[in-house]
DNA sequence: CAGGATTGTTTACCGGGTAAACAATCATGT
DNA sequence: ACATGATTGTTTACCCGGTAAACAATCCTG
């Protein structure tokens, strides 16, 4: 058992070919590959979990949560603390309010801006969403302890935090 | 001070608009925010250290690594490994292969598939980039004590595992 | 006022990924 | 022996999220 050569002599053109697992390497001495393979398994399950039901991505989420939270917030406070192009947050805030969950209210005090707000029926898809997102976390995240997930956070945000 | 108005009548359109801090609403509550800016941190940094250096990507590393591991793997193979669709490979493979990296050797055995391999310059290459890349992550990581960085690596290789 | 900064927007572009089709080749059942 | 089906690499067209550069309108400040 193990090593089943697949080719006949053995040697393929070298030594691999088998039908053994393959080997990654150093890359599972790597923090930023485990990042990734984290990153795309949250993903997936968001994907099926949450988009289905609320058609919402991560990102559009994070935008929404923090219109919610600064209201009036104008596009380029917003591109910033969302570390963004001013021109990306466009195309996020068209959509938004396409799907009339936002408001761009011209600004008062300045004619340029605008000012960002939810709707009616943006505050109750925001719940919504909340509700669906904090059960997907849940659900992902089954196999550690509360105390896991506590430490597992502070330590994603003492990397980001001094690694600005 | 805190709270600075900035516009005359202390209400743009309601509450917002100030000079303090914006909030991220229950952003900081959510797991995948802080996954996603751990890995928009790392790669910043990877680009700032690395990419300077070698002119590579995360995305590119990994591949030649797996390669580097595996001599005579076929592109499918490589596909499933990576998880991602064969018909991406074809790009990462011939960018590789125009930087006389690797090399695609028919297979003896399979005339539809080719063997990849490294080229002498390849393995030179790579050499080099696992050394930019473990100092790149030293660095990263330089707030993290040993044992920290394994019971982070260990926490997420088990959200990953338990959620295929 | 004039000059410079800021705001939102458009356009063109890039990177990485998918989905679908395709020819060449293999593998298998009858 | 041979038809059928699966596999391999590839191309093409697309989508998504992001950047960079330019632009008109507006603000701010000397």
């Amino acid at each position: 058992m193990g090593a089943v050569m697949v080719s006949q002599q053995g040697a393929e053109a070298g030594i691999a070919t088998e039908e053994t697992e393959v080997s990654y390497g150093l890359l599972p001495k790597v923090l930023g590959y485990h990042l990734r393979r984290t990153q795309v398994a949250i993903f997936k399950h968001f994907a099926h979990s949450v988009a289905a039901a609320e058609d919402i991505t991560p990102g559009l989420f994070g935008m929404l949560q923090v219109i919610a939270a600064n209201p009036g917030l104008g596009q380029s406070r917003l591109a910033e603390a969302m570390e963004v192009d001013r021109s990306s947050i466009v195309k996020v805030v068209n959509q938004l309010t396409e799907r009339g969950l936002i408001v761009r209210v011209p600004s008062l005090s300045d004619r340029r801006s605008y000012c960002l707000r939810l709707t009616p029926e943006g505050r109750m898809a925001l719940r919504r969403m909340e509700q669906a997102i904090l059960r997907h976390e849940e659900e992902f995240t089954k196999a550690l302890s509360a105390e896991e997930k506590t430490t597992l956070v502070a330590l994603l945000k003492r990397l980001y935090d001094q690694n600005p």
